[in-house]
DNA sequence: ATGAAAGCGCTAACAA
DNA sequence: TTGTTAGCGCTTTCAT
């Protein structure tokens, strides 16, 4: 069913129906009327492919996100898909699986015009940005969230990694933790460095100065990243408390412990990032870092929105920044409080 | 750039470096090798709307999921991901948020060529399907996981819900319940049906009869199932043991449990379909039916992509079960084995 | 081995 | 208010 038969159908011209559809003003109500029913009755859907080749423009947005396997980037999908689907958007979804070099492909596949906006978290790996630059040259706007390059000039949406590093820092403090080791994804990672300056602000407060040796950058080969841990965990002046920077090094973390027989918390308080919003099927004795990830998506994908809506205008929102909660759970009554 | 200027750089016609860029035998080995070189000189990429009017095909699959806000669904994308970029094809996702009316919506949006071919775990609130036979009408390769419709002549992927139930209500009587209740997804659901028949006959083998009053379908909506399971709980006779088939309601559970201030697994003890594969993070006193969702999502691609490339072909790979894994946790030592 | 040209289905400028 | 027409960029048949 194309605009053709149904023009004939209707005894009208293809251009008259085409206008009819996009409820053009050219168009008599009477006519508009006939055209809608018509094509309601013979379920007529605009070929996306010629609209698009047309108007060159895809009403598609790309997300590109390292993995699904959290409970991160699961709510942040279902923030974004929200907001494109009242916008009237499709969704493509990629997965870098933290490795730099597919993110450039999939980056290389999104220069002709597939899709009006890009968003992204960048992987664990990536170094070089000059993919994500040559996108922007292009005028593909772009929009990071979470994982964000800092000197590309594009809207931003984090969370407040600094404050949140200090605070998990100081709940294992608080909690009687003397050699706090901070587990993370790499350095070159904003996230980490935030994350990390946190921790070491909180420690220094209380005057502990740094240790490198309890300091761990894995980056994110589950494999890799378990040996590094559980030589962390093996030393006979092993940590007594761990920050993990994100969610799965905890996760490997607490399968480490269960191998090594370590009890948590009673010979280690773990403290992580994680949206494992399940309150009631965590480990009691975790406490976490909670993201807002559907808020993070939804905001992230309004600016997107705003930037593809109004491209050419030079406005940019620069940083956005939604702050996390802090979920208590290390003490022993199940108490949980917000920052 | 576009083939237009890419063959006048070339001095070449535009079908000639249409067809060398497309590897045909009628272009001699040395201009394809210049226009290769161009092609990667000036960073050309096909446009996809052009090609895709021209040729009718998309190279896009869509993937019809209810949320993306638990384990099973994550997982399931990764691995419909990792087969489509193989394959070289892009992935849409949609979210019903359990609603019918969005499942409808989202169908009829993808009837004009958007995409290839279809995946879909069908909403908790869907009950007419005829938009999916409308689906299939118009010859779109469809594919069904997990939420399947049985009616459909379409290939489905699953697990094996009903020895599942039957093993998940075993483990249960195992560990001392004598009141089981079965909370889950509405009946007109598949895995609803044969979860449940898996818990019934394992009642039955120890001359248990069915109570209607044990058993709880819920809708998908968080706040009317909560109040169901709230007043479930909240009854003097209350079950000492819950099969929740979803780790939604699994949560939900949780939460009452919590609320009610009622023990786990002293009080009630808990037996749900959940993927948090996170075992250490998990409450230890929770046991968890395990679906193999990355392995679903690839072995549903894989057929999907049988499908799109052998249109036409009267093949028809019927119902595929992968089947699940049981992890204990409930018993106070810490061991966990398979089915 | 290369080129010319038709047309995929739609939109929009222009004509009537 | 409606119709005619020229492409959008690509693929493919047919001619050269």
């Amino acid at each position: 069913m194309n605009l053709k038969q149904l023009a004939k159908e209707l005894n009208l011209s293809i251009s008259a129906v085409s206008k009819a559809l996009r409820d053009s003003h050219e168009i008599s109500p009477a006519t508009k009327k006939a055209v809608l029913a018509k094509a309601k009755e013979l379920n007529y859907q605009v070929n996306p492919f010629a609209s698009g080749l047309r108007k060159q423009k895809s009403k598609t947005i790309a997300v590109i996100i390292p993995e699904v396997v959290n409970d991160f980037f699961g709510p942040v999908i279902n923030g974004i898909e929200s907001i494109a689907q009242e916008k009237g958007y499709h969704v493509l979804i990629y997965l870098t699986h933290e490795v730099e070099q597919k993110e450039v492909a999939i980056i290389n596949l999104l220069q002709n015009g597939r899709v009006d906006g890009v968003m992204i978290s960048i992987s664990a790996q990536t170094s070089d940005t000059t993919h994500l630059e040559a996108l922007k040259e292009k005028g593909i706007p772009l929009v990071f969230f979470d994982r964000i390059v800092e000197r590309i000039n594009a809207p931003k949406v984090i969370t407040d990694d600094y404050n949140s590093g200090a605070v998990a820092t100081n709940h294992l403090i608080e909690n009687g933790c003397q050699r706090i080791a901070f587990v993370s994804l790499p350095n070159k990672l904003t996230i980490t460095q935030k994350r990390m300056n946190g921790y070491l602000d909180a420690l220094k407060n209380i005057h502990i100065k740094k240790d490198n040796s309890l300091i761990l950058f894995c980056n994110g080969d589950e494999h890799k990243d378990k040996d590094l841990i559980r030589n962390l965990l093996k030393r006979k002046d092993r940590p007594d408390g761990i920050f993990a920077s994100v969610e799965k090094l905890a996760i490997i973390t607490y399968e480490v412990c269960e191998e090594l027989n370590l009890n948590i918390p009673a010979d280690v308080k773990v403290i992580c990032f994680s949206n494992l919003k399940t309150a009631g099927l965590l480990n009691p004795s975790l406490t976490t870092i909670t993201q807002p990830a559907f808020e993070i998506g939804r905001e992230a994908a309004s600016i997107l929105f705003k930037l593809i809506e109004k491209k050419g205008h030079h406005f940019l929102l620069e940083k956005t920044t939604i702050n996390s909660k802090l979920i208590k759970r290390i003490s022993t009554e199940k108490t949980s409080g917000e920052k």
